[in-house]
DNA sequence: CGGGGTACCATTTTT
DNA sequence: TGGTACCCCG
């Protein structure tokens, strides 16, 4: 059982107003707020008037499964619980209609946002292409092709790609900051295109909107649109009694606001935060939050946890040393902890990258012949592919691990490839899907696939046809027929903006009561394609019945089938991964709720979906620190703590990221319970190791800024080399570029490992 | 129009 | 390495 001290006790039986509880690392917070949901329940406070929010769906689950063991069985299971995303998606398909919404709207992620991104800056640019071309009749140069900038059609422009469309888009909206300034902070060599991106965005809102499509963004606006009118507001005053929130520290302005119309005067509403873990201020969030909440709602309760339960003293010293110098994070808190223990923590200098990971394996496998077992202990990195040279060295040594952070199985193009076809039957216009699952048909490529798609009455946006070699007509034509481009079918698509559109006329039950035009070759697969929807759609059972997910995933599984064969490597694999998750959605009532949740909290882990069978063995956790807020381990080692990755240098740009970077070091280090081991590579290879290129140029590595003189005193330092130095000291012959201290340094390193 | 061949570029964290 | 855009051939 969770004993409470005193300051817990008070943040959970307060009553009434508004509460803040700042909570520093490992007091107890998690404990605490679910003693409090049950202490509400217990109170007489119905769980389905309950909401608490919070960071990742597995710690709303871990919240609310500790809540169930200290209240009635069953009871905490009401509760609303989950991410601000996947509520506002809960709520929308309960209410998006009076935004004109359909319930089975579309949610776009990141990748999906940029896939819908691309298609409209494909006409955007095809458009301005040809009203270049036809103006000045100056065709490129035949000889060495100019197009060598990625923005291709524009003339050997650096025109911005779909995925930087995505974060430049992404960016502006959650912080609700001009395009221009955005751009010019943070993504300066895009300045010149501030107009084109700008018209881009206006293409993709008129897309989405005609689509029934939202985006991540969209999801948090319209849950705060809602509010807009006042009946509106009305019903988001009434959901829920009590509203609960994780990582406050971490929160955007627009999820602010949305808790203010939850609860306008701040009753029945508690925050948990700390701004020393703030780190996510590259989405927007904001620890101001914490201090804007006190000012919001005057009134507001304050309590501060700061027995720390996690950590030995030794290491709570390093955190708190790390923090000591950190500017403008807020009051400086000073955990402390009456654990007992003394382990210094321990700064290891690794000789390159080969050997930190096997040091690492080493020091992984000696404390588990301690008794630590591998899932207390865990690898924590700055960025995912620092950990590629651990995970090769894992596996050689047959260590089993699971990581967390980096790509995630929804990005393989086979389950995208899935999912499509589920989103389809959810949502019939959604235009992604459509552009996804046609070009799979052998002979069918883009420009047939926009045709059939205009054939099921989903035209192309951008007329790409008579933009290009048309355009006889002079000057005047095309340029008409760029600006066309942007909101194109203009008239269509206000007209349909928003508007719930009839099943019975989509494009879906087209396709099933007329099979379209396509290539010979295509002919039986769509014959195929249009059995295996008909059998999953909506009503297509006798007596109007519904087919269960696990059974659609299933049945376009078997259709999907052949096409990967032809289509991907290795379709075995790929086939067994949608076995997978077919019996991931078997646990799922509803198609839509199960596409949704995949989308806004896929399963994070590889292997994740392998499930149950891995829960039996015994793994090693790797982890992304930003995906390991949260967590605790007894061992922890972190990897690559050298200046320029972990600070990362792409976060060097201003104070302000720094200091975010030293909060996620403060982070990485407060997941140690007994045991804090940091590693760095002292050489290191200066091509991106992500291009699997990697030069013969070294650079030798400066320990992470963060750890200063005064952090080092408390950990104990040591160099690891290889075992056994190699002929003629090659490996200390100094690379180009080396300055004579780092050659020295070198010298010593090789002698300590002579003795090592 | 689709698909194969070629040349080029790529910065980190995630709901 | 791998995604993308373009060229050219069938």
């Amino acid at each position: 059982m969770f004993e409470l001290n005193r300051q817990q006790r008070q943040a959970v039986a307060h009553r009434g107003g508004p509460l803040l509880v700042q909570a520093g690392a490992g007091t107890g917070k998690t404990g605490t707020l679910a003693s409090r949901v049950a202490d509400l329940i217990e109170g007489g406070v119905p769980p389905g008037r309950i909401c608490l929010l919070t960071f990742t769906r597995r710690a709303a689950q871990e919240m609310l499964t500790r809540a169930g063991h200290l209240t009635t069985p069953g009871a905490a299971a009401q509760v609303w619980g989950g991410t601000f995303h996947s509520v506002a998606h809960r709520v929308l398909r309960l209410h998006g209609r009076r935004l004109g919404l359909s319930p089975g709207f579309s949610v776009l992620d990141q990748g999906d946002a940029a896939e819908v991104l691309g298609l409209v800056r494909h006409d955007v640019l095809a458009a301005e292409a040809a009203r270049r071309t036809s103006a000045p009749r100056t065709t490129p140069p035949p000889g060495p092709r100019q197009g060598g900038a990625p923005g291709g059609g524009a003339g050997g422009r650096r025109f911005p790609r779909p995925d930087t469309l995505a974060s430049i888009y992404s960016r502006v909206v959650s912080t609700a900051e001009p395009l221009s300034s955005v751009v010019e902070r943070d993504f300066p060599w895009c300045r010149q295109e501030v107009a084109g991106i700008r018209a881009i965005f206006e293409g993709y809102t008129a897309r989405k909107r005609a689509r029934q499509m939202l985006d991540f963004e969209d999801l948090l606006l319209a849950w705060r649109g809602i509010g807009s009118a006042t009946a509106g507001a009305e019903l988001l005053a009434g959901l829920w009694d009590q509203v609960l929130v994780d990582e406050y520290q971490d929160t955007n302005a627009l999820q602010a606001d949305i808790l203010a119309l939850l609860r306008p005067d701040g009753t029945g509403l508690t925050v948990v935060g700390d701004d020393a873990q703030a780190i996510y201020g590259f989405r927007a969030a904001t620890a101001r939050n914490m201090d804007v909440f006190v000012a919001r709602f005057p009134g507001t309760t304050v309590v501060r946890l700061e027995e720390n339960y996690r950590s030995i003293p030794p290491i709570l010293a390093v955190a708190n040393a790390i923090m000591a110098v950190a500017t403008g994070g807020g009051d400086a808190k000073v955990l402390w902890s009456q654990r007992a223990g003394s382990g210094r923590p321990r700064l290891r200098i690794c000789e390159d990258e080969a050997f930190q990971a096997e040091a690492v394996c080493d020091s992984v496998l000696a404390h588990r012949d301690d008794g630590v077992m591998l899932r207390r202990q865990a690898v924590l990195f700055r960025a995912s592919h620092h950990a590629d040279l651990v995970e090769l060295a894992l596996a050689r040594r047959n260590i089993p691990y699971v990581k967390y952070g980096g790509l995630r199985i929804l990005e393989a193009a086979h389950v995208k490839d899935l999912v499509a076809l589920l989103r389809l039957l959810d949502n019939p216009w959604d235009e992604v899907a459509w552009f996804r699952i046609l070009p799979l048909l052998e002979g069918v490529g883009p420009a047939t696939a926009r045709r059939v798609m205009a054939d099921l009455g989903l035209p192309s946006a951008a007329p790409a046809a008579p933009a290009a070699p048309a355009a006889p007509t002079g000057p005047a034509a095309p340029g008409s027929a760029a600006g066309a481009g942007l909101a194109p079918a203009a008239g269509a698509g206000s007209t349909i903006a928003w508007a719930p559109s009839d099943p019975a006329t989509s494009p879906l039950a087209r396709l099933l009561a007329v099979a379209p035009r396509v290539p010979e070759a295509a002919a039986d697969a769509v014959a195929g394609l249009r059995l295996a929807l008909g059998e999953c759609a909506d009503s297509c059972l006798p007596g109007g019945a519904t087919p269960a997910p696990g059974v659609q995933v299933e049945r376009l599984s078997r259709w999907l089938a052949p096409v990967i064969a032809r289509k991907y490597s290795s379709p075995a694999a790929r086939m067994s991964d949608l076995d997978q998750l077919a019996g991931v959605a078997a646990a799922y009532r509803d198609r839509g709720q199960f596409v949704a949740e995949l989308t806004l909290d896929p399963p994070v882990a590889t292997g994740d979906l392998a499930g149950p069978p891995l829960l039996d063995e015994d793994w090693l956790v790797l982890s992304t620190v930003h995906s390991a807020k949260g967590g605790e381990w007894d061992v922890v080692h972190v990897i690559h703590a050298a200046d320029g990755m972990f600070p990362s240098d792409m976060a060097c740009g201003d104070a302000e990221s720094i200091e975010e970077e030293r909060r996620l070091m403060y982070v990485a280090v407060t997941r140690a319970r007994d045991v804090l081991e940091i590693n760095l590579p002292r050489r290191y290879h200066v091509a991106r190791e992500q291009f699997r290129r990697l030069s013969d140029r070294h650079l030798y590595a400066q320990v992470s800024r963060f750890l200063t003189d005064e952090v080092l005193a408390l950990m104990d330092v040591e160099h690891a080399g290889p075992p056994v130095p190699t002929d003629e000291g090659a490996s200390c012959a100094p690379a180009s570029g080396v300055s004579e201290a780092a050659g020295m340094e070198l010298v010593d390193q090789f002698l300590s490992g002579l003795w090592a």
